[in-house]
DNA sequence: ACGGTCTATCGAAACGCTTCGACGAATTCG
DNA sequence: CGAATTCGTCGAAGCGTTTCGATAGACCGT
């Protein structure tokens, strides 16, 4: 493997020269820069990562630090985290995966300290989550995928919720509906603070409000069965619904076919939009779902993007974006029966 | 941030006695250990990454080479992600994502260099990858995911594609069912040598001969819509085929909406079971399929802990492994109508 | 009491790069 | 036309570890 040395002798020129060359930290003449470019060609020169991180100070890493406690990924975050590696890569950065526990904040810690990551994405924030303090205590650069509960001072990214039920409150009320649940993640999930959770909540109180209609909430647990419990909960509390809004991608199947069951057809008896879903998993049911469309790629991207930013040149302006989920209508959404046609 | 110069001088030690409290490679006295690990805790201090990479050469970072030209990862593909990257964690490495195209071999080769990456996963492995050989030249460490058409002398873990299928033939056959298609992946992934779809297709061939049974494959785009299409074409070639064998996850979920816009019961006309499918995603259909449950999460765990040996131990035995996706029943499967049922 | 082993520790030389101060040559300016 | 500036390059000092050879005692058998 060949060093900035055996380069530097084969080019006739110092190791700094080279090195300049490299990095354009100072003006080479195009002589050199060619004798130089040249000797490189010839050894297949590439440049030590661990010496130039250890020189510079700079890993060129950045941590994607994921929750460790979920089960799995969904499509929206597995799409995130391909969006931000792929970006890293783009801008010649490399992106590790790093795991750890919403609570495990000496592992956190450790990692941080190590000098390994030049800044980090903390994906999963919960409205008060300590990891921030953690990590700005020991100086990493950080972008939250999501917000806290006070996020000035804080750079992030994240969906823009309010303005996605409203859409999706606004489609389903501009078919005619007026009976709209809403069936939000997990009681637990509520519980434990968990932004999308309570910012759909009041987005979508406020959406009905805004219409004059009541709103009816009903959590799910985050699985088929989930949603079919959520669905009987529904019926309940609002029998006479025609519509269901759904934040939980894995309960809307169980809806689906919880609906099924009873004899209901989509979107002819019950109309079904899914939130935060992507495009593959909305294809996947029958009829294809209705949804908003999470732009999880496009967050990950924009996320590496502005944390890159701040280190490649030190500004330390704060980056704070809401992106919304996009609706496109697909087969679970239509106008309501009319009274007529429902008592025929 | 304390470095191991001020832990020595803390600890009235040289650096090098530091050193070695950290990494064992030579004894230390417990009175001298004590000493140092007090300095190291009265100082939060945290090795240097970079240095410590330097200097050993080895960087604890291992690459996950994953193609860039896939319209994302599945659940499985999720799932051997996150397995990896936690027993690379608990193993006190860290996992880079490194999206390369698999034609890209350049720019391979420039990362595989930079002696960032002690050694490398390698996903999505064709039949003839040439990547393989360009992570061997440079000398990186590696096991593939799946595997190449010989893999003799290389490090694997794959799915045992041979036994999953016959499995799947097994249970449907002992349900009493005769006219078994396979829908495979598509006809592009066949020509592009695209191992499961290859393995696959052999296996079922020789489980159905073993039955004496005529074996019946159609391609399906990795769509719902291809499902659909896929469903059509099987209908053409066997008009009396009672159970539909199904490689490919997106496409399952199309051939459960067509066959219920057939007016065909799943399981009652026609059984359905899901190959290589997570258990999250069969539980999305209704019903739920019963599916061959893939051992992403355990693949990943896999290849981390057996490259993980080779580096740790120098040894340089191959580690090639096949795991079974293993069968669960859900209800998506049943005993075919018998000719007097179907008469009726 | 003496060379011979061990053991625990030290000092110094890497590891391969970046970066800073210095300096000769070329250019500019008054 | 000499002083001041700029440009391109060099040498050397780090960056924070690991690791190797050396060494000073402690311990052993004789």
């Amino acid at each position: 493997m060949a060093t900035m040395q055996d380069v530097a002798r084969l080019a006739q020129v110092s190791v700094s020269t080279v090195s300049y060359v490299l990095t354009g930290a100072r003006p080479i003449s195009q002589a050199t820069r060619q004798k130089v470019l040249a000797a490189m060609a010839e050894l297949d020169y590439q440049p030590n990562a661990m010496a130039r991180g250890l020189a510079s100070r700079r890993s060129h890493i950045v941590g994607l630090l994921l929750p460790v406690d979920e089960r799995g990924l969904g499509a929206t975050e597995t799409a995130f985290v391909t969006g931000a590696a792929a970006a890293a890569s783009a801008a010649g950065y490399h992106l590790v995966l790093s795991p750890v526990g919403v609570n495990d904040l000496d592992e956190l810690h450790r990692l941080a300290s190590q000098r390994m990551l030049d800044g980090a994405l903390l994906m999963e924030v919960q409205l008060a989550d300590p990891r921030v303090a953690v990590l700005q205590e020991v100086g990493v650069p950080l972008v939250l995928i999501g917000r806290t509960e006070d996020p000035s001072g804080l750079s992030y990214v994240d969906i823009d919720f309010d303005r996605t039920v409203r859409d999706a409150v606004d489609h389903l009320v501009g078919l005619g509906h007026r009976r709209i649940v809403y069936v939000n993640h997990s009681a637990a999930a509520l519980a434990h603070g968990y932004g999308p959770a309570l910012r759909t909540r009041d987005a979508y109180t406020a959406a009905m409000a805004g219409y004059d209609l009541e709103p009816v909430m009903v959590p799910a647990e985050d699985s088929a069965a989930g949603g079919r419990a959520a669905l009987d909960a529904a019926f309940a509390r609002a029998p006479d619904l025609t519509a269901v809004l759904a934040m939980n991608e894995s309960a809307v199947f169980g809806i689906l076919g919880e609906l099924a069951g009873r004899g209901l057809s989509v979107p002819g008896d019950v109309s079904v939009v899914s939130m935060v879903t992507s495009p593959q998993v909305a294809e996947l049911a029958t009829p294809a779902l209705t949804a908003m469309t999470s732009p999880g790629s496009a967050l990950g991207r924009i996320a590496v993007e502005a944390l890159l930013r701040h280190l490649d040149t030190g500004s330390d302006r704060v980056h704070q974006q809401l992106l919304p989920c996009t609706l496109e209508i697909r087969g679970s959404s239509g106008p309501p029966r009319t009274k007529e046609a429902a008592e025929q």
